[in-house]
RNA sequence: GGCCUUGUGGUCAAGCGGUUAAGACGGCGCCCUCUCACGGCGCAAUCCCGGGUUCGAUUCCCGGCAAGGUCACCA
């Protein structure tokens, strides 16, 4: 058959020599070990934790060796065009402090762009007739019927599914075939002519997996589909090639597809790069586990992490120690450490899948939190609150300076003893309601509404915002003493059965009279924070608020 | 079903021929304490199973089993 012919009939034109391209993408002159990787999202703009995951090894490996990190765009399939998409990745990456040296929207060197698929159409077209005309690849003329026909008989005969082998009707194709195929203007696409065996096993060594045995692949998979574009498989093979990737870190579930790319460099003629695949991110569900699912998950979704007001930094710590086992021991020696300082390896990612777990992000996020400064503090909530909170809430920064005090004296936010009470900015916001706002509602309140009132109208007529704060809780042990509570609590400890309750009890009135809630930080701090004239006011309110 | 990957406490995991089998999260208990939180101390809980190899296997080999991934003109 004249391949040459039939390369000219199939992908009619000139196109470039072959090795024009070498010389148009040269290799990179980079420093020795200095890694390229690259993040490749097609564009929906859906980032996701397990995007995040791949992207924060890539971001790790590019950046400690000296190397580069580029984006690039896998808009070969038109269904996953959303608009804005672009920005929206690179947004939701630059929250978690990756950014990229080159890439689509990047403006950085230009010289292996573009890097939008569809924009380099001639790249791919240019080797594809190539492979043609070397006899490599083939149109293939059968209808998506067809193929789903085949499969099916296949699947009933329990053989491998696919197109390989005998049921590659379009392989042997003879040339008056193809020929009056063509005439007829029936649509084709361009199938590898594969010479693996898939009874031949390879040794492959994957940068995070190790030593694996990869079969040889024998699918004569779809290169160039219908519409003159090629397939994801054959888009990485020569993008990955001339843009000079060194290093693919990706998602598990590519090593399946791991024999088809190898085939394809192979029959390119381009050296291979090195790939590592890392392990995907599982949910407990009922009695298994399974993949996070976009559909039912909300906590893949990293919109879900912003609104929540988790702390970037957190997330990213989380990820971290997930990706890298010994990344939890070198923070917990250098707490304050740029977190880019971290000897990151991806000899060093972990082999198995992992599940997700919400506790312990909860707990970095805590740790993350509790280091800020009250200013630092301040400007995330605002933040946050600025973009998803409610109209009170970003009101509640109208007072910057209480608001510092609110997070400085109560919440112990830049001092020593900081406390660790929410995770998010939202939990946050709702914690310290109570100073911007008067209870809607009290906590269930303990013992009877008389005693309350007394209790409470005692404290009103002895209250001086003047006290310490050991005068003030001198005062509260009196009305404590008063009301037949234990004014100590040691006394109460050794024979409740003597009082009605303890001081602690008295404070948990007063503390629900001011706030509407049972817990809160130090009250006398709060009633500090109030003023005499709110802290009455307050009191008060509850007193009448008692029926 | 074929192919591939993975299997250490509930979770993330260190260890990779001889260990009292680290650590972190979570759980439980105690201390501190006007509540909560913080902090401190402590407890419970693990090497998937069966064969080998070996003086000795969590560690090496083989075989099961289980879980996950993947089998598109989607990436």
């Amino acid at each position: 058959m004249d391949y040459k012919a039939l390369a000219e009939r199939l992908l009619p034109g000139n196109y470039p020599d072959l090795q024009s391209y070498e010389a148009k993408y040269p290799p990179r002159d980079l420093p020795e070990k200095a890694e390229v990787t690259r993040l490749a999202p097609s564009p929906t703009g859906f980032i996701h934790l397990g995007n995040l995951f791949a992207a924060i090894a890539n971001e790790r490996v590019a950046h400690r060796s000296g190397g580069i990190l580029y984006l690039r765009i896998e808009d070969t399939d038109l269904k996953r065009k959303v608009d804005g998409a672009v920005e929206a990745v690179k947004n939701a990456l630059h929250y978690f402090d990756i950014d990229f040296d080159e890439g689509a929207e990047i403006g950085g060197d230009e010289t292996y762009g573009p890097w939008y698929q569809r924009q380099r159409a001639e790249i791919y077209r240019a080797f594809v007739k190539h492979l043609i005309e070397e006899g490599r690849a083939y149109p293939c003329f059968c209808t998506e019927e067809e193929l789903t026909a085949l499969r099916e008989e296949q699947t009933a005969k329990k053989e491998t599914t696919g197109y390989y082998g005998k049921y590659a009707k379009c392989r042997d194709l003879s040339e008056e075939e193809i020929y009056r195929n063509l005439d007829e203007g029936k649509p084709f696409v361009i199938r590898l002519r594969s010479l693996g065996d898939p009874s031949n096993k390879i040794k492959f060594r994957d940068a995070v997996k190790g030593e694996i045995t990869v079969t040889e692949n024998d699918q004569d998979v779809v290169i160039l589909k219908s519409d003159g574009i090629p397939t994801y498989h054959f888009a990485h093979a020569i993008d990955d090639h001339f843009m000079r990737t060194t290093l693919v870190i990706r998602g598990e579930e590519w090593l399946a597809s791991l024999p088809i790319h190898l085939e394809l460099f192979d029959a390119l003629g381009f050296k291979r790069p090195r790939y590592g695949h890392n392990c995907s991110l599982m949910k407990q569900d009922g009695e298994t586990r399974r993949k996070l699912s976009k559909r039912k998950d909300p906590e893949l979704s990293l919109e879900f992490y912003r609104k929540e007001g988790y702390y970037a930094r957190a997330v990213k710590v989380y990820i971290l120690t997930l990706l890298n086992s010994n990344f939890e021991e070198w923070y917990l020696k250098n707490p304050d450490a740029d977190l880019n300082e971290f000897p990151f390896k991806v000899e060093k990612m972990s082999k198995s899948g992992t599940l997700f777990d919400l506790d312990k992000l909860k707990d970095i996020s805590k740790n993350e939190l509790s280091k800020l400064s009250a200013e630092e503090m301040l400007d995330f909530l605002k933040a946050w609150a600025d973009e998803y909170g409610t109209d009170a809430q970003r009101g509640y920064f109208a007072d910057r300076e209480k608001m510092l005090r609110v997070l400085t004296l109560c919440m112990g936010i830049g001092g020593k003893k900081r406390r660790k009470d929410f995770t998010t900015a939202s939990q946050a916001m709702q914690f310290i309601e109570y100073f911007f706002e008067r209870p809607a509602s009290y906590e269930d309140y303990r013992f009877g509404a008389e005693e309350r009132r007394g209790i409470l109208r005692d404290f009103l007529a002895c209250y001086d915002p003047a006290d310490d704060a050991q005068v003030w809780f001198s005062k509260l042990k009196q009305i404590a003493s008063a009301h037949g509570f234990a004014a100590e609590m040691k006394d109460y400890k050794a024979a409740p059965e003597n009082f009605k309750g303890s001081v602690s009890d008295v404070a948990e009135i007063l503390r629900i009279a001011t706030t509407g809630k049972a817990n809160t930080p130090d009250l006398w701090t709060i009633q500090q924070i109030l003023g005499e004239e709110e802290t009455r006011a307050r009191v008060g309110e509850a007193i009448s608020a008692q029926a």
